[in-house]
DNA sequence: TGGGAATTTATGGGCGTCAATGGGAAATTT
DNA sequence: AAATTTCCCATTGACGCCCATAAATTCCCA
């Protein structure tokens, strides 16, 4: 699978369709699915996306692996009641379910914002908000950035 | 895979396109990728560029932190929404995103600077000025020139 | 080893396709 | 029937694909 990456800005026409990029589209298209993941995110006013077999996986890890505290999975627990199945349009297109918008306050624009593994849906000037902070906070902490970039380095060949 | 190598100067055409120096295309070319990865450089005005594997690579190192971390967060955030995928026609050529164009004062014309796993996309008067910089600096610290070469190795490495 | 042939590279331009967006008509629902 | 959703078609600008050419590079063979 192809990572999602990069930001876009888009609009909401008056039927309250919008396109997934392009992009993201080739990253949920194995099997030319035409269906996405939706949810609220748990930390921030934003909704958070991905495709179908992305919480296969993370239902398997659950399963599998006993990392998680019970807090911790009660809360995964009450998020994945909250995902949500948004079908595609011939054209890519999808409508964001009302109480996910009101959520995010999102009104005529989003910007999506590429996640790797998943991306974010949001009002664009909190978009532009949360990737400011994020990477001031990544360049404060610079030291454990090399560290642990570095660290598993021999692991890659490039 | 082999290092990016070596300084080309390149012009951009009318249609706003410009080669991907034939050398750097074969450290690319191991599945015949036509995609590279381009993004804003942390550190100066200029473009880095990289292949789609070396960000696999990266993604792989930040699903080993934490999940809902602040840190994983912070990471996939700043750096996974700052990358974009630009395809390569058939000819090995690419179109500058605009906003990369813009963060990096580019026109016409484009100098590439090969950085071994990645490369440097710059505006020519500002390139030739980066290498002098850096070429006065390790004439000065010639005598720690060996350990700072592992040391920069890191740095550049993202 | 030299020098011409074949290939590759950097660059140019035409044109068809696709992406993002808009809107109407048919199908579904209440 | 009114309202909502799904499918289909339209538009515009950007981009990918194709073909072309001149210069540079590599290759080959005498």
């Amino acid at each position: 699978m192809k990572l999602f990456l990069s930001t876009y800005n888009y609009k909401i026409d008056k039927k309250g369709r919008i396109s997934l990029p392009a992009s993201f589209r080739s990253c949920i298209s194995e099997k030319k699915s035409t269906e996405i993941i939706l949810f609220k995110s748990f930390k921030y006013k934003v909704i958070e996306g991905c495709s179908y077999s992305r919480i296969e996986n993370i239902s398997k890890r659950i399963e599998q692996l006993d990392i998680f505290s019970d807090e911790q999975d009660d809360f995964l627990t009450s998020i994945f009641s909250e995902l949500q199945y948004v079908k595609l349009d011939s054209e890519g297109r999808f409508t964001i379910p009302d109480d996910l918008k009101e959520y995010a306050n999102i009104n005529n624009e989003v910007t999506f914002i590429g996640l790797g593994h998943s991306f974010q849906l949001s009002e664009p000037k909190f978009a532009i908000q949360r990737q400011n902070e994020s990477r001031s906070r990544n360049l404060e902490q610079k030291r454990t950035l090399k560290t642990n970039l570095s660290k598993n380095k021999n692991e890659y060949s490039d």
